[in-house]
DNA sequence: CACTTATATAATAATATAATTATATTAGTA
DNA sequence: TACTAATATAATTATATTATTATATAAGTG
């Protein structure tokens, strides 16, 4: 890939990180797993603002997505780039409430990042 | 500082970084010291957007100015938090044509990132 | 001082992004 | 199968960002 389109690339990538909703999105999957519900519960914001935040990030690569019934739970994709790994590095890990989703026992938690 | 005001000016920064034109303005600084008539020569926008993108990056507090006479060069804040450089440190390094500032031989390099 | 050059700022137009509301899809359940 | 819950998509509106044009400032030069 020449330099420019490596630099279009990356600034593709951290236009979707440049956000605060999102950035918020991957402090709590710092910690594992989420499903979309806690999302929702969690911030101030419209089911359909949640989905397309989450939409982005995975369009990205950013996240991935797994389908348990009706719910889907998302994490961090393992494979990032390392100027990407520490920036959610950098970030706080924050704590999600408890959600229907989670007393369901289906949340898995992820390993910590390289 | 608490965790969602920590979260929000790390999205501010990268929201600065987040876009094609300034990462690779940020590309071309690696070499050393720019002065902005450079910027205006190697970039296809005019001048007062080169300006502007300047003037966001250097609230941002990702780069320092200094001026000599009437010319304004630019050069990578030594300060910047790790994750910061660390996409720095991704970037190509972009070289520039020379331009008069530079025959006048009053562009200084930079340091290597640490 | 008049003129030019380099840069910055202001006002505004063009464009992109993010939110909402409405609706669709899909899985589970009575 | 009808109903509900979880999520996604579409259409649209609201807002933010980036560009341009016009103008201002400030330094250097004849």
């Amino acid at each position: 890939m020449n330099d420019e389109k490596e630099i279009e690339s990356m600034s593709d990538l951290l236009k979707i990180v440049g956000d605060k909703t999102r950035l918020k999105m991957l402090a709590f999957l710092k910690n594992g797993e989420r499903c979309v519900c806690e999302f929702v519960d969690l911030f101030d914001l419209s089911q359909p603002a949640i989905s397309q935040h989450l939409k982005k990030m995975r369009a990205a690569g950013l996240i991935n997505e797994r389908k348990q019934g009706t719910w889907v739970y998302y994490r961090l994709n393992d494979q990032l780039p390392s100027y990407v790994s520490e920036i959610i590095q950098a970030l706080p890990s924050l704590k999600a409430k408890t959600c229907d989703c989670q007393k369901a026992g289906m949340s898995i938690p992820l390993e910590p990042l390289k």
